[in-house]
DNA sequence: ACCTGAACACCGTTCAAGT
DNA sequence: ACCTGAACACCGTTCAAGT
């Protein structure tokens, strides 16, 4: 995933579109350094602009970290979906494999952008009444109504046995979310490093929730 | 829960335990400003000591946050281990189910703890042959060896299904692990607040895997 | 052996000033 | 309306020098 940033024209003295080129800025940098490479003054510096710039667009690093954020939970989606219409099956356990398998791929796959989405900084305050947190809030809605969908028409249709949604969705959130965590943050030593464990994992996980929810 | 730092006497030149007293502050750092609040200038100031005198007692900064992880998996792994005992009982399913209480309500209590012992930045070096991480790991090893013992005699008494005891014990940690992060990032926006709400989810959470993997 | 003070290369953020 | 440059208060880290 090469990410282009435009830059200023060193002659302009307006970039044109500063904004989108700081969110591209801020992507590459999550992707080659990780967390911690990801600064206001670097982006700003990608961008072929001051550091004091990108206050004109973001109110201030927690409001790109937002951007960010916003992208990568539309790329967390995705992953899911594209693994469930790989399947092109209806089988409710199958598919709920399946979007757990999407999901701890994209964190293996992008530590930088599955910890900045998940990260302590961006949501404390979108409590506040932040518009631009609002459409944040709302891509993580999208990626949990994923997992929230299948366990719904499986419960509507009688492949699992009827209960809370949100409980049981929750539950398989917590557990895909908890296995991604432990193995970025290298908890598990290496045992899961290949996408066939992930796959054996995934699908045992499954296998134990599934029994536990089915009819 | 009240930290002391030793402060070196102004007068004095040498702290006496500068080590100790710089992961006390450490520990204070954290539970008063949060990860973003921990810095070795700032624990230095707190131990009444220049900012350069904590680099004769740690290689860097994550020498110094390895060190307050360690002691940090040592309250999680009491955490839980109080609420087994609490229980009094010898039952399989209650005690994993109080191990995972004592999991979550240690996260939700001691928030900045559990981001530093499960963050990125300590444990991709533990890799490499750093004497002062091998006891962390060891501390991690305990922690989760309170859900794995409880996996283990419970396959071995028959309670559970036989089977891989890791990958169940991994579900489990997975469970806990990743409801107590969505908990204390804000991803459930303040649904689960209260200490009564903790125990209902774990409950709920212990009786989908309970079915799962019960013979 | 242990600590200090100055220095360097970074941060986020603010603000007067420039275009 | 948008951007720059200097400034401030922070970081982590290094190193010669002091006790």
């Amino acid at each position: 995933m090469a990410i282009r940033v435009t830059r200023k024209r060193p002659d302009a003295y307006q970039h044109g579109d500063l904004r989108r080129a700081l969110v591209q800025a801020g992507l590459k940098l999550l992707g080659e350094r990780g967390v911690a490479g990801l600064s206001l003054r670097a982006a700003a510096e990608l961008a072929g602009v001051s550091h004091a710039a990108p206050y004109r667009h973001f109110r201030d690093k927690g409001a790109l970290v937002a951007a960010i954020a916003e992208e990568g939970f539309t790329l967390l989606t995705g992953s899911m979906r594209r693994e469930i219409e790989a399947l092109g099956s209806r089988d409710v356990s199958a598919k709920l494999r399946a979007a757990g398998r999407g999901y701890v791929t994209f964190a293996l796959r992008h530590p930088g952008y599955f910890r900045t989405i998940f990260g302590e900084k961006i949501w404390p305050d979108a409590s506040e009444a932040d518009p631009g947190r609002a459409s944040l809030r709302a891509a993580g809605e999208e990626a949990f109504g994923v997992l929230r969908g299948i366990v719904e028409s499986g419960m509507r249709e009688g492949w699992l046995r009827s209960g809370d949604v949100d409980q049981v969705s929750l539950a398989a959130w917590s557990l895909v979310h908890g296995l991604s965590l432990l193995i970025i943050d290298g908890h598990l030593a290496g045992r899961v490093d290949t996408d066939a464990a992930v796959r054996g994992l995934t699908d045992g996980f499954g296998a134990m929730l599934e029994r536990g929810i089915a009819t």
